[in-house]
DNA sequence: AATGAATGAGTGTTCATTCAT
DNA sequence: TATGAATGAACACTCATTCAT
């Protein structure tokens, strides 16, 4: 009988296990890949005693998912979120957060190499888990930028959201990268993004 | 015994039942992602009696998605092809590269989506199929994008390398929003990816 | 439809395709076994254009290797069948039955691996084919034994029917070994057998 | 998850279902042969439910063959060794052996079978699973052949390493007619041949 | 008489999931 | 709570055989 179902409520071993459950699945799928990913494979790395216990302790294996995701969403969310508040100016605040990004992917291979895997490899991941959350984050980046254009900080033409979606392109292009090329050099990678963006989105030529 | 061992010469029944079989599994990709497709699920698509039957046209599976992968790349070829000499400058060159890929994407997005998903699914795909093609494709961005500078289209202190990656990354998260939002304005998105690339690149401001 | 069904007439072409499928099996039984000679791989080495072809001309897999047995025993039996008539005495008619038999294997490798394929990888092979030529030539070599005693020539204690056992066991032991053993000396290998079947059946102890 | 993957250990019931499996590839094996024994059939006779329950208790069907083989060897292995030391003579060792040998595979009948299925129809069983132990029995007699010629009890022309690959050959050939022939008198055989083997390597002619 | 395309049952193996204990 | 045994559908792939042409 699954724990979970009547009540919403977990006990404390329950929640310890699943913490268990999820951090392991985040390891096995970030070495062998989601398709490589079986209960089996996950139970092994995690010491379980059988992939039996995972089903016992979530629905299925979409609930499993939907927790590694929201896991590696929650470890990202707290620390990369754009506060245009404590930033001295637009231009601060988004270039900051590119840098940020760029730096927990770097810190996070593991999450990001799993979060890759399961976006790659579920066929609904997008949909169900992470279109949502990016739409906010790339709602977050728009307004910054339009704060700025306001605020004269950057270009009158540039157009909000194209930009907001460019600078989030970049940043997937940036973590691909980062993820496969071997020897990066990360801050000098980063540098480069930075400059880029800033030439792009700023007012004056020489930004 | 498999048709195609021995000599090189395919019947033409035997060509047409390929065709039949790449279009359904480019199809199925699309649909239900690189791991859903089965032989089964692709059979049942292209109205086969048995998924023995794919196995009897092709060697084994990397072969079937080699050929979808050949399918997809040989038509896209011909046409996003970067060509710098019917260009009237760089700039041009790049810029209507930049559009036409989008266009291509536009127009066969289940091609597109089939090969993400295989890029995405199968363990080797890059490095078997894709990594030569794409980095053949960079080195062409990069040598324009060099050859502008030299010619003082675009900025100085622009790092072809640099820039070449960041447009094919913009046209991968195109590619990817293309994909994945439903009522995108495809004209308008493509005018401000341009208008964007076009001032980051160029050498003066007002580009 | 298969033309060796109602009369039993087989025209020359059909014949001649039919000897040629059978020595493309037996070829391929001795290189593969008895399990990896599908008809795809016969079809394949006689030059056949389809697996089918084979399945017009037998009715089964089982009258295909029924033929492929029936021609291995057709070739060897008219050349080492036990003449004691032509024999100067029984001895030597014994000795030289064991010595041709050896001859025929090391002349025939191909057909007699083929033999062996065939009844270690057919479950029915011996029960099917094989026992009753086996059993006739054993009784052949009884005879010879038991008529020598009647002269003499062996051992009054010998029980021939034993003796003969003895001998084609020692004969099948000497075709494995043949066949296993790379660079056997044949010559010494059969000279050594023949002393060893003339002292255990010779009447004297220094035969 | 495989149960046996990891520590060496089996619970109860994984050793007692091992055993069934193995018990049941041999019946099926001396019933079907090699080739017919699929895990669809080895599951049927052992009541399993599905041929997957196979394949999750023995990582793939060598696994199995090779259990089923050291199965059988070990079966046999304490009883037919050929203890020289317990004999009285080396005449004595030699002649038990081959006593002893036919008695065992009289009454272990499908284990022989099975296990001359296995040789018969797997690749690879001779030189993973039985040539060493052939071997080394090989060894064994040829052993006592030479010490008991040294000892003057068998003719001193005799070869032993001829000799002893002539009573294997014999044991061989023994096992195969204990098999195919329904009502042999196996007591009267296993006699005649001690017989044999007497006469063949006694030093007198009389022995 | 022959071809090549097709068929469908069969292979070993993996998988998420269930369930008695 | 957790275990390990079991289940049965699914996987890619091979096979002897059929059949329209």
């Amino acid at each position: 009988m699954q724990p979970k179902s009547g009540s919403g409520e977990l006990t404390f071993t329950e929640v310890g296990r699943r913490r268990q459950i999820v951090a392991a699945a985040i390891e096995t799928i970030a070495e062998v890949g989601y398709t490589g990913a079986s209960f089996a494979q996950i139970a092994k790395r995690a010491g379980l005693s059988s992939p039996g216990l995972i089903s016992y302790h979530f629905a299925d294996k979409d609930e499993l998912i939907g927790q590694v995701v929201a896991e590696i969403y929650g470890t990202g969310g707290a620390q990369i979120r754009l506060r245009s508040d404590q930033a001295s100016s637009s231009t601060d605040a988004v270039l900051s957060f590119v840098a940020g990004s760029i730096a927990f992917y770097d810190s996070h291979r593991a999450h990001m190499r799993a979060l890759i895997q399961i976006l790659n490899g579920h066929p609904q991941a997008r949909e169900r888990w992470v279109d949502q959350a990016n739409s906010a984050e790339l709602d977050g980046i728009e307004q910054v930028l339009a704060q700025g254009q306001r605020d004269g900080e950057f270009r009158g033409d540039l157009v909000p959201r194209v930009a907001a979606v460019v600078i989030r392109d970049l940043l997937s292009g940036a973590l691909q990268r980062l993820l496969t090329t071997p020897g990066l050099d990360v801050a000098a990678y980063t540098g480069e993004l930075v400059t880029f963006c800033r030439r792009a989105i700023s007012g004056s030529a020489d930004a």
